[in-house]
DNA sequence: CTCGAAATGTAATCGATGATTACATAATGG
DNA sequence: CCATTATGTAATCATCGATTACATTTCGAG
């Protein structure tokens, strides 16, 4: 260990600017490239630290915390960012899905939900677990995942109202439509598949199988 | 810093054994109390970590790792015992089954199952996540559970065998029912049920109507 | 324009943790 | 009875989240 080293460092400041090469001491935009860091890293299923993510955007192990008051909150932020994803393109899909049969758009978000959570395991778990961050701490997290369970139930209030549904229990069925989607992707991301012998593309496939059994199963007739 | 102490403890170690009070240097069952420590931490849902179990334990911080190579071993350890209480909690609820009628029993299963993964978040958790452990790393729980899904299959391909289902894909009813029951409780232990606004022991009954719901969904007629 | 306040990054440091090593002590069996 | 082995202790390391004091840059009010 060197002794302390008070003011070492060769004082350069002058003719800067100029010079591409020199990173400037203000990061453009710390906080994008840290959330962005931290999604890469959740990406390739490292555990993500904020050193880590600082070391990425080469930036000192504290400069984070100028952005983030605690490790929490870089992960709220990186949430809300793959919520955002997520999001958008479940809506995409239903944009393309017919407008006038409720059971098929709901058909539709299913398969898109559970595409999504396949495609991006790491990124679906940080935002449906509330194991990474305290739960509630993003109301933009909290309010985009209530206008997506919101979405589910209207469609199938939709189907009700045109007499599609066996069942008029409607709280019960929306409930067992969101855990039969939810599993299907959990087991997924838990692990839980590869004890079902099907190759990758296999998977969504079967999840569209599933959602469809659930349909038959809830449908009239 | 203090100067390395080569031999400073006073050797007192003559006329131990009678006095009760002077814990003996070996610990009794060190392994097990470890075991049942972190189980109590994570059931009081504290992160669990070698140092606080040693700390229960009344034990160095190292000794731990005379017993168990690394924390992912410990955590392994502890989601064998768990498990074991999970399939006997489950086992004891199919005893008391009709044996005849094998959608009756599944029924009885699933709400066993859901009823354990709601009253032992934490420990269910550990069971079926696999990001505490490297995944398979358990013979014992891998084989534990495998024995839970070929029950389902039994109890489903019975109810085929019987003629009470619509479909014969077994294969896709079963996946489906896994994703049901396994989505119902990862919602609770996620956070996704207070907004559902149902209460504690409502829940429970909940989780009996959506399986009857999918049992009703999946039978003929 | 300039100067001082606010924003933002750095350096040093702290306490907790998983892990390893050298060493101390107890249990066991030949 | 003693030596081998099992088991616990002490000391130490690297990493991490977090905090604090300080340095540099930006930016707006006068």
């Amino acid at each position: 260990m060197p002794a302390r080293q008070t003011k070492p460092q060769t004082s350069k400041p002058r003719a800067r600017r100029q010079t591409s090469e020199a990173r400037p001491y203000h990061h453009g935009d710390l906080r994008r490239v840290l959330i962005d860091a931290a999604l890469q890293l959740a990406a390739e299923g490292a555990e993500v630290s904020v050193r880590e993510a600082a070391r990425r955007a080469a930036v000192s192990p504290g400069a984070p915390f100028r952005h983030f008051p605690n490790r929490d909150a870089l992960m709220a932020a990186v949430a809300e960012e793959a919520q955002r994803r997520f999001r958008a393109e479940i809506e995409a899909a239903l944009a393309e899905a017919p407008s006038a049969d409720p059971l098929a758009r709901f058909r539709a978000f299913g398969i898109a939900y559970v595409r999504w959570a396949i495609r991006n395991p790491a990124h679906f778990e940080i935002i449906s677990t509330g194991r990474y961050f305290a739960h509630g701490s993003s109301a933009e997290l909290t309010r985009d995942n209530a206008e997506l369970v919101a979405l589910t139930e209207r469609m199938l209030a939709e189907a009700a109202e045109q007499g599609l549904l066996r069942s008029t229990d409607l709280k019960r069925i929306l409930i067992a439509a969101r855990a039969l989607i939810y599993g299907f992707a959990r087991m997924n991301l838990d692990g839980h598949c590869p004890r079902w012998g099907l190759a990758e593309d296999e998977i969504e496939r079967m999840a569209e199988g599933v959602i469809d059994l659930f349909i038959a199963g809830i449908a009239k007739h």
